[in-house]
RNA sequence: GCGGGCGUGGCGGAAUGGUAGACGCCGGGGACUUAAAAUCCCCUGUCCUUUGAGACGUGCGGGUUCGAGUCCCGCCGCCCGCACCA
């Protein structure tokens, strides 16, 4: 060996170079060879690669290395997820154009994935604002389209009058826009919606085939789907008029003491009296948030209509309720008070009856309630022809009459809504159509795809420029070649994302992807990412493979086989008061003592808060790039890799990365101790290392990162205690190879250092003898009566009896047993041996 | 309210029902050195006028078992998601 010490600085850019040079992790989908796509979430462009980003990649990295190692074609490639309101916000900040920004961003961050090392395939980047990549989404939305997958519709939304623009709702902020501070109004605008509802049942379906996928992830979308199963049937009002209402529990109907709507409902809004509407405006100023709703109290407004119930003929007084909502179910409802606490609540206010229709046992249908409704089980009582049955008989029994009725019938309700995609901003995919008085809406056509974004537009107004710019709008129909108008919406970023992955795996030019390439490679084998996409990114992923499916252009069922969500990188915040504020000081600005810590600038002392997410806003950051050049690729690879599952997040420290920073350098001393031609055996270091290899790599399959570095750890301890020998040296030279994917530019540089043929990254992972994973001999565990007294070495495949009998033997046990009866033993062989006295 | 997860040393965490605390970090002691850095070695759950074949110990209380961090029942605490969804 050369170097004392492993230098990063030099080695990591010689390797990074080298494998750029033999092309090693451009994927060949012409190869033969079993295929595995390993797929991290694509990164915003925002400007910086964050510790979060380093953590995300790193694993993947490892599998995707790993794979490869273990003679898989992967498919592991990186883009831009470029498309977002960031880069209009740095528009109107610093006046500089959305693209610029993107992109500069784009080579910034490329910079920075490239610094450490990861095995990407390079050569299938793209930015979902590249033209040609919005090109082909445009003419898939067409396709869907053409599919009736797209529709248009009226719909409310929250619009910023000083801004001028749409806003989510999570850019509503206690009723003002995130950025104005204006007060948000509601307005009707025709929205493009797409027709993920059709979905609803076949995506609730598909959870059930994702069992490499987090049960958390996939109770949330069974949540966020939502259905639920009922009777929908209609009251005949007083009025003349007929009220549909949904119920799930149909079961309850005699239970049913009042009737509601909500304040938007058009029996409501039908209303001709001052008190109605001024009612009605009462209940939209209520606010939304959690903690509104939690204390909100139950107000109604007595419309002095009635309803006749179906089986008893009872009038049945007709209300408008603050917690009916609109836009579930038919936006009205039976209420039994007995059996729902908001009923009750709203019974127990207005003073209605509340009759008690279901019961624990048939004898009890007289009980008082204790102040709360009973939404559980039990049996029908009051409840006529009902009358004890169960819950669930009573559901059928009346679902029964009411169709054979003809009044009404069983139904399934979803929470799920359709997907509004438009947004009035600039820096999206144009929406690929036209307005035409004469013909409608119609597609642009193909021909002329990608519609490109105009370059010339001005952020110096609020609002969409693509509205206001001068030329960009108006054209011709396609169809009658009179005037017309082009849409100026763009689409919803989530819809980059819902594709990203196919033209990842195929990228023809002359369309989106080609299905026999794409089947190739997909589905994903391991998609890796935040939980913060458990919900919305992942649900629409999989409503547009359905949707691209059901258009023919796919033969793929679920996008990614199996999912890992990854845990946040943490660190503690530091900060002083300064008068009502709390001013916060990155972890660089500060000296961290043993008990406290204290600013660097004036010696100090600050405030150290709690261990949290790592965020700009708290600064409790630290720059990737900043301890890549202290410690270089490899040791902050390590770091990500170490101590912490996965799964959980991971508390940053500098002692932390320090020791993985001499770890580097401690497994670069001991791949120096390799000598060419070293002889000799030594058994128990070559089980060990047999052990280690099996045990890491099912550690690695099982994203086990932490547990293959503690056994790297263990294995690099016993090899650098060892003396010189051929058994030595497979030790060290299968560490190399065991580490290459977690450390490659060490690996790499070890592995030229030790003579091994071409690049680390292309070698094979090293052989197990399964002969070589079991000990001769093995420590007995002895306890007397559950505890343990002795240990002792056996043989490996000693008998029961034998093992009794050493058990029995040893003086520390006889001492514990002091003479007692011996009434049982148990052997477990390789294991323990239990004394019963 | 509904749904889910998690509670193990000073810290991050290991542990097919079978020797609790692997491995890392922190801390303590020592070696090497003129000195420092680097490196190496040892110790490091709690308790004890019994230093032991000792007692106790995986949030708390029960249970199953020869044996429970692990399984079951009942609590407590923390975290996350959804939420007036009929």
């Amino acid at each position: 060996m050369t170097a004392e010490r492993f230098d990063p600085s030099v080695a990591d850019g010689r390797w990074q170079r080298a494998w750029d040079e033999a092309r090693c992790f451009e994927a060949d989908s012409a190869s033969d060879k079993p295929k595995s796509y390993v797929l991290e979430m694509f990164p915003y462009p925002s400007g910086r690669i964050h510790i979060g980003h380093v953590r995300n990649y790193t694993m993947g990295d490892v599998l995707a290395r790993y794979h490869t190692m273990r003679g898989r074609e992967v498919l592991h490639p990186m883009g831009w997820d470029a498309f977002g309101m960031p880069a209009e916000n740095a528009a109107m900040e610093k006046g500089v154009h959305p693209g610029g920004w993107t992109y500069d961003n784009i080579a910034t961050m490329k910079g920075q994935l490239k610094q450490l090392g990861f095995a990407l395939d390079w050569s299938r980047e793209f930015a979902t604002c590249d033209p040609e990549y919005y090109g082909h989404e445009q003419a898939l939305f067409i396709d869907l389209y053409e599919n009736g997958l797209v529709y248009r519709k009226e719909s409310e939304v929250n619009w910023d009058p000083v801004d001028m623009t749409v806003l989510a709702n999570e850019q509503v902020i206690d009723g003002k826009g995130w950025r104005s501070g204006a007060d948000v109004e509601k307005r009707k605008l025709n929205q493009w919606f797409l027709k993920i509802t059709q979905f609803a049942e076949d995506l609730l379906e598909g959870l059930d085939t994702l069992k490499d996928w987090p049960q958390k992830v996939r109770l949330m979308q069974e949540n966020w789907i939502g259905k639920s199963q009922g009777l929908e049937f209609a009251f005949d009002l007083s009025n003349g008029e007929k009220l549909p209402v949904y119920t799930t529990r149909p079961d309850t109907i005699f239970g049913a003491s009042f009737v509601a709507v909500a304040a938007d409902h058009p029996i409501a809004q039908s209303l001709d009296s001052k008190a109605a509407h001024d009612f009605i405006a009462l209940c939209k100023k209520g606010g939304t948030t959690a903690a509104e709703l939690e204390t909100a109290e139950k107000l109604g407004f007595d419309t002095g209509i009635t309803a006749r119930h179906p089986f008893t003929g009872a009038e049945l007084p007709l209300y408008i309720a603050n917690f009916v909502l609109m836009d579930y179910g038919t936006g009205a409802i039976m209420a039994v008070p007995g059996h729902d606490q908001r009923d009750f609540e709203f019974a127990a206010k207005y003073g209605l009856p509340i009759p008690r229709v279901v019961a624990p046992s048939v004898d009890e249908a007289g009980k008082p309630f204790a102040g709360e409704a009973e939404a559980g089980e039990g049996v029908l009582v009051n409840s006529d022809f009902l009358d004890g049955m169960s819950v669930e008989e009573a559901k059928a029994e009346v679902i029964t009459r009411a169709e054979s009725g003809g009044w009404g019938k069983g139904t399934t309700v979803w929470r799920l809504r359709d997907w509004g995609v438009s947004r009035q901003r600039y820096w999206g995919t144009p929406i690929p159509f036209i307005h035409c008085d004469t013909c409608g809406v119609v597609p642009v056509p193909r021909d002329q795809l990608p519609m490109k974004l105009p370059e010339d537009v001005s952020f110096e107004q609020p609002g969409n420029p693509l509205l206001r710019h001068p030329t960009w709008k108006h054209t011709e129909c396609p169809k009658c070649g009179g005037k017309a108008e082009r849409e100026t919406d763009t689409l919803d970023t989530f819809v980059n994302s819902s594709w990203y992955f196919l033209r990842f795996a195929s990228q023809p030019t002359d369309k989106p992807f080609d299905a026999a390439e794409v089947a190739q490679w997909m589905p994903v084998d391991q998609y890796i990412g935040g939980i913060e996409h458990a919900i919305l990114h992942l649900l629409y992923a999989r409503f547009w493979t359905r949707a691209l499916a059901q258009c023919g252009k796919l033969e793929v069922k679920e996008p990614f086989a199996s999912l890992f969500t990854q845990g946040m990188v943490t660190h503690e915040t530091y900060s002083r008061k300064d008068g009502p504020r709390e001013v916060y000081y990155t972890p660089a600005e500060v000296d961290r003592t043993g008990e406290g810590a204290t600013l660097k600038a004036d010696g100090q002392p600050v405030q150290i808060g709690k261990v949290i997410k790592m965020s700009k806003s708290k600064k409790n950051v630290v720059d990737p790039e900043d301890i890549i050049r202290d410690y270089g690729a490899d040791a902050v690879r390590w770091f990500m890799l170490s101590d912490s599952p996965p799964e959980r997040d991971l508390p940053w420290s500098e002692a932390g990365i320090e020791g993985c920073g001499r770890f580097v350098q401690r497994l670069w001393r001991l791949f120096g101790k390799f000598e060419d031609g070293a002889s000799g055996e030594d058994k128990d270091l070559a089980r060990k290392t047999h052990q280690t290899i099996a045990a890491v790599a099912e550690d690695i399959e099982a994203l086990a990162f932490n547990k293959a570095v503690a056994r790297i750890y263990e294995l690099t301890s016993a090899a650098e205690k060892a003396k010189p020998s051929a058994d030595r040296n497979f030790a060290i030279r299968s560490l190399l190879l065991m580490a290459s994917p977690m450390m490659p530019h060490l690996a790499e540089e070890g592995w030229a250092a030790m003579g091994g043929e071409g690049l680390i990254a292309e070698a094979d992972w090293p052989k197990v003898d399964p002969a070589m994973l079991v000990d001769d001999e093995v420590t007995i565990a002895v306890q007397h009566k559950g505890k343990l007294r002795d240990t002792l070495t056996a043989p490996k495949d000693a008998s029961k009896e034998d093992l009794e009998a050493l058990a029995l033997a040893s003086e520390k046990v006889q001492r514990s047993i002091d003479g007692a009866e011996i009434r049982k033993v148990i052997v477990v062989p390789g294991r323990l041996v239990n004394i019963v006295t």
